[in-house]
DNA sequence: CTTTACTCGACAACAAGGTTGTCCAATCCG
DNA sequence: CGGATTGGACAACCTTGTTGTCGAGTAAAG
């Protein structure tokens, strides 16, 4: 055992890694080959009405261009349609394809499996706490579920 | 709410963000700019007996060219001195010095601190529990409290 | 001793996933 | 209308990691 405080941080970020490493290489054996955890939630953004590269930049919390970035990636892999705008002809309109939302729901089912696994070791009760006191400190109300960097985006009024 | 498998990683990935990003902020508050965890962490495994690049890698799991990138910085900060190894004279030996001891110190006190908060806002004991049960799914045989990238090399063989 | 194998660390190139800054075309607004 | 703002492309760069290559130093036969 170590000083504690540490020790909190590098368990969080272990159980995260543990979680995701297992889902990606899962998802691999299924065939669907380096889903990173990122492009599953860029698609859920998506789907959640991020319709072009900027609104999509500004759900996950990350300038536009990196939004563009990763939206290349999910065109060339197919995931991620881009049609012209007809409306707003500056515009490239985003929708998630059917492969898209096949590889989503894979990745949410192994998700969903991982998570009844640990249930099943811990009791389901004791993993429903852990989730609820993991959102009491992340704070339930300005959660943001579709990304993954809100939190540094968020008002930081930690306690101290 | 959302499928609850996601949510669960996502949780415990804002709660180390929202801990680590509270604690490098807190640190640059009082002086020491931009300690980013894996500095802190490499210094602890030197403290720990990694005294060369090589060392330090297999501690981190990261590959002798990583270490040794982490190393300039480290000992461009003043945080880590190198000397020649008078025995073997390929290596360079490390040692964290007394301002990297320093900066450790004021980092382990301010996770501390950070623990401390959280622990009064949802109690000691389930603070406690919440600690037992990430030790549990992360594996405590096989942690290993110097590294924050252990778990991805955890259970796939050997590198290098 | 010498040869062969291994290890240490340096150097270079590259990848992923971000960041700024610049720029132009399209749209909005006063 | 004309200026301000927005959307997106392009480029350069940062961080933190990865390989691959290499020469020098050490270890272990033979």
């Amino acid at each position: 055992m170590t000083r504690p405080g540490p020790h909190l941080a590098l368990l969080l970020l272990g159980s995260y890694r543990k979680l995701v490493d297992a889902a990606v290489r899962e998802l691999a054996d299924r065939g669907h080959d380096d889903v990173r955890p990122s492009l599953h939630y860029a698609m859920s953004a998506i789907d959640l009405g991020a319709e072009s590269a900027s609104e999509l930049g500004r759900a996950l919390s990350v300038s536009k261009q990196a939004a563009a970035k990763t939206i290349a990636v999910l065109v060339q892999r197919g995931w991620v349609a881009v049609e012209d705008d007809t409306a707003d002809r500056r515009r490239r309109r985003l929708r998630v394809t059917d492969l898209g939302h096949r590889v989503m729901r894979e990745g949410e089912a192994i998700f969903d499996d991982l998570r009844k696994a640990w249930a099943e070791r811990i009791g389901d009760d004791e993993l429903a706490r852990l989730e609820e006191l993991l959102t009491a400190f992340v704070g339930a109300d300005t959660i943001r579920l579709e990304s993954p960097g809100w939190i540094a985006a968020e008002q930081s009024s930690i306690a101290e």
